[in-house]
DNA sequence: GCCGCCGATGTAATATTATAACATATCGTT
DNA sequence: AACGATATGTTATAATATTACATCGGCGGC
């Protein structure tokens, strides 16, 4: 299954509620706290279509008046990748929303370098392969990343038909 | 099969001199250059048991008079990337030389975060599991990373016999 | 041989990403 | 209200990476 294809149809703004709602039960649940800014940050994710870099969080965070410093994102965000509610995409040196936060799992994170829209695979095939590669050499896996970029099949139409 | 396990019983030295005469066969037969720079910094990455910053291979490229400047070792890292000799560990932000440059292949890197040794290991099975996903989705692949940090059993070992 | 081109390298400045260290505020409990 | 623990603000700085432009050096055509 496919998950965060924003350009799919649906209510964007919808979507971006319930991640939220969903993160509130889950820290709620968890008994951590998913404060106003750390509330703001993973809205602020979601409601991109494109994995966003700390910086930009930060733009976005300060109002007005003046932009947040960085700690403050980092924290935050800190706090997300623990609870798991983003990850970090490592090629891009970004972060997006997990749809799927509610159990720990191996996201395989599609993306397109042309669009930049980011999809999160559940690879339940990778993540059994890896583990027994793990425990062929007795290896206590903490945090794994796989990560693919390339062309998604929209752009490469795109493509396809200007160059006709 | 694992590869890049310096702690293993061998000659060093000559494991580096083996990856610089490969590296050399295969830039002559695609004709490329690799330049006395490229072949330093592939050295550099080589003589080392753990991968190794961008700054960290500059420090070792200026010999006492002045350190290089930042673009000259990332202009190199880029033709060895691009060649396949090397590959970036994004956990890290570091590279490490790669023991199977011939042909293109999915290499998935095991990180120890108490030593910090790198082992990468030969992921047909995977390769082909993203293979399907993209497929699936008509996605064309680029460039892929599979990391997965942890403790190497070397450690685990350690640790548990401290522990006792 | 000389010229001009092209790829590689040198150099300076700067952009981007991330953390350290310490002060202050806020929440929940007593 | 007082306290401890957690969260946030603030300042400075570290670590990673790129841009832009100058210079060098080999190689092919003349």
């Amino acid at each position: 299954m496919i998950h965060n294809q924003p350009w799919r149809d649906h209510n964007h703004g919808d979507c971006v509620q319930e991640a939220i709602s969903r993160a509130t039960a889950l820290c709620a649940a968890r008994n951590v706290r998913l404060t106003a800014l750390r509330r703001r940050v993973l809205e602020i994710l979601w409601q991109s279509h494109v994995p966003l870099s700390a910086y930009a969080i930060l733009a976005q965070l300060g109002d007005g008046a003046r932009p947040a410093a960085p700690p403050t994102v980092y924290r935050a965000l800190d706090f997300l990748l623990e609870q798991g509610l983003v990850h970090k995409v490592e090629h891009l040196n970004a972060y997006m929303g997990c749809p799927m936060p509610e159990h720990p799992h191996l996201a395989a994170i599609f993306l397109c370098e042309h669009c930049g829209c980011a999809a999160e695979i559940d690879a339940a095939g990778l993540a059994a392969e890896i583990g027994a590669a793990a425990a062929e050499q007795d290896f206590a896996i903490r945090r794994q990343t796989v990560e693919i970029s390339g062309a998604c099949s929209r752009c490469r139409e795109q493509r396809a038909g200007t160059r006709a």
